[in-house]
Formats: structure tokens, C-alpha cells, sequence
DNA sequence: TTTTATCTGGATATATTTTATCCGATTAAG
DNA sequence: CTTAATCGGATAAAATATATCCAGATAAAA
């Protein structure tokens, strides 16, 4: 089981939209500069991002992304289930109606005991996600970096908008 | 993010098996018979069930399997572990020291925090799936069952053993 | 108005993982 | 020795993740 690289790619690529001032944008090209990944496929992801109304997107000369919550509304889960998708990661095929004893239909309306403890597990780690806050990670972020990477990023940032 | 859907076989796998008597052992085909599944697949999973220790396998005329703890041992995330292994579902491929603005290798030995992040919602899952076992299933599964479903589940379970 | 820059959406291609099957080797009962 | 079962590896098909490209829409700037 395991997450799409696309769900790293737009946490980080939010982080960096966090330090975009207001009423600028950022462009998908210069966001996969900055995190070093592919811009055709860091395009793709930020368009999931739009379509989860996480990010605002601008068209034209002087377009690019930002953000279109403030960054303590936008969380960790907010943003896996953008780009993976919120379905539940266990499907249960009804198994117990297969085979020489099956269950009968009218002793499935409630859900197989299997499914229901996944599903409550999968709960669990969305609620630890949807705990965690854009703006958390923004701050943690810049805690544990250097005043020189501080500088160099708001640098570069400068000279993209 | 799909979890495989050998980890469902396997739990129902595992819950016909708290059925099969002490020193007795229930043959693959018999249980992808049972669950109305590919038995050559099937046999996959019961392999990685072996290796993990959940399961005992007796080979030759005769063999099968059998659990190898109690029912009460075996919780729904070792099952899991088994099968889709233990590694973390996020994997943090470090972007933070790509591109213009790298961190620097000295300010990377802690973790970054979106990774952080993903690990800790990634243990709140495995402890709840941690929490239940095999015989909770077991007792739930049967408790949900008519009485007709179990008597026959019993005739049946008689014929293979 | 024309040019330029940017997102949008779909089509396509490649790589990886999941799902599935098969077969020879191994083991044990009859 | 023959039969019946798992073991382990090789292989293949299907689905998904990863990645690229391009024509079209849109809007700012020249």
C-alpha cells in the first residue's frame, strides 16, 4: 500500500505557495523548479489541488498558483485526499456471499466485521492528518532551516512573481 | 492508495481457520474454495501468512493449515504486515534538499516534518488495527451468522478435514 | 490588436505494482 | 513406491502510478 509521490510533491508545493505574498501567484513551472521534480507531472498535481478548491489558479501572462484557503483552514488530509482520492483504501469484495456457505443477503445490510475495523482504523489516520495544519508545517519548516536558506528562498521567491 | 486485496482474503482466511480443530489443518484449495477465490493466489497469501508465523503449514498427503498462535494473538495489523508489509505507505524522497534553495545535509538528520507527519497518522492506523484480533473477528462473525449458516459451514469444514 | 505567457484537459507512453497462473521440487502418508 | 499436499520460483496479464506532450482557452502586456 502505498502513497502517490504526488501527495509529497503538493504538501511541499503548498508550503512553498504559504510565502507567496497576497493577490500574487506562483507558476506550476517555478514550484517544480523549486521542489525538483518533473513539471509536466507536478502540473498534473496541481491541478488536483484546484480541484479540491485548495489552491486558486490564474490564467494568462502573469498567471500561477496560490492558495485559496488561509493556510491554518488547509491540513495534511486535505490535501492526501486531493491527489489520492478519499475513496477507502480497503474494499471489501463481500466475501462472506462467495462460495458453498455463503451468507444470505439480508445478513449483509450491516457491513462485514473486516471492513468495518479497516474502516475505522482508516479513521483514525485521517483524523491524525486532518489534525495537522498547513500552517503547522509552514512554521515547523522554517524552525529547523537555516537563516541563509531563509534569505536564499525569499530570494528566489522575488525573482518568480 | 488500495490496500491488496490478499489482506482480505487472508483475515477470512484466518477466520475459517479459528474453526479448524487442534492438531487438524485445512489444505489451500479447501479455503479458496471456501471463500470463492483463485486458489493459486490464494496459496500466495497463505505463504506469506507462514512466513510471518501466523499460520503453520504441515506439507505432504494429508497437510494443510492451521493457525499458529491463538486466535486471540493475532490482531487484524499483523495480518495486514504479512502481506503488505510493514513499510511506511509515505515515502519521503527528500525533497526538501532539491532544487535552488537545498537544506543542507546537516539540517536533514531530523526528519522532515510533512514525513513526520504521515508516520505518526501511519501509527495511529496500525494501532488501531492493532487492537483487534482475530478472535474478536471471529466472535462477531458468528454472532452475525444464522444458525442454518453455521451448521453448514460445520458440515462442510467436516468433509475437508 | 497582436504577442506572449500561463493554465486546462485530453491523449499518450512508460514503469511499477498488483493480480494471477503454472510447474518442478519437496515432504509425508498410505 | 505411489499419491497428495505445500514450497518456491518463474512467468504473464492487468491495473495503477508516473510522466510527457500538445492543442485550446484565457488573460496580461506590448
Amino acid at each position: 500500500m502505498q502513497i502517490s509521490k504526488g501527495v509529497e510533491w503538493a504538501a511541499h508545493a503548498c508550503g512553498i505557495l504559504c510565502a507567496v505574498p497576497q493577490g500574487k501567484g506562483l507558476q506550476s513551472d517555478a514550484i517544480a523548479e523549486f521542489l525538483g521534480v518533473p513539471p509536466a507531472y507536478m502540473a498534473k498535481q496541481m491541478q488536483l489541488l484546484r480541484k479540491a478548491s485548495i489552491v486558486d489558479s490564474v490564467r494568462g501572462q502573469g498567471g500561477g498558483y496560490r492558495l485559496a484557503q488561509t493556510a491554518d483552514q488547509i491540513t495534511l488530509w486535505d490535501i492526501m485526499a486531493a491527489i489520492d482520492g478519499s475513496k477507502p483504501s480497503f474494499r471489501c469484495t463481500e466475501i462472506r456471499q462467495n462460495g458453498p456457505c455463503p451468507a444470505s443477503k439480508s445478513s449483509c445490510k450491516t457491513p462485514c466485521i473486516i471492513a468495518a475495523k479497516f474502516a475505522q482504523a482508516e479513521t483514525a489516520f485521517r483524523q491524525s492528518l486532518a489534525q495537522t495544519t498547513l500552517a503547522e508545517i509552514a512554521v515547523s519548516a522554517s524552525m529547523g532551516s537555516s537563516v541563509e536558506r531563509m534569505e536564499k528562498m525569499a530570494t528566489w521567491l522575488q525573482s518568480k512573481i
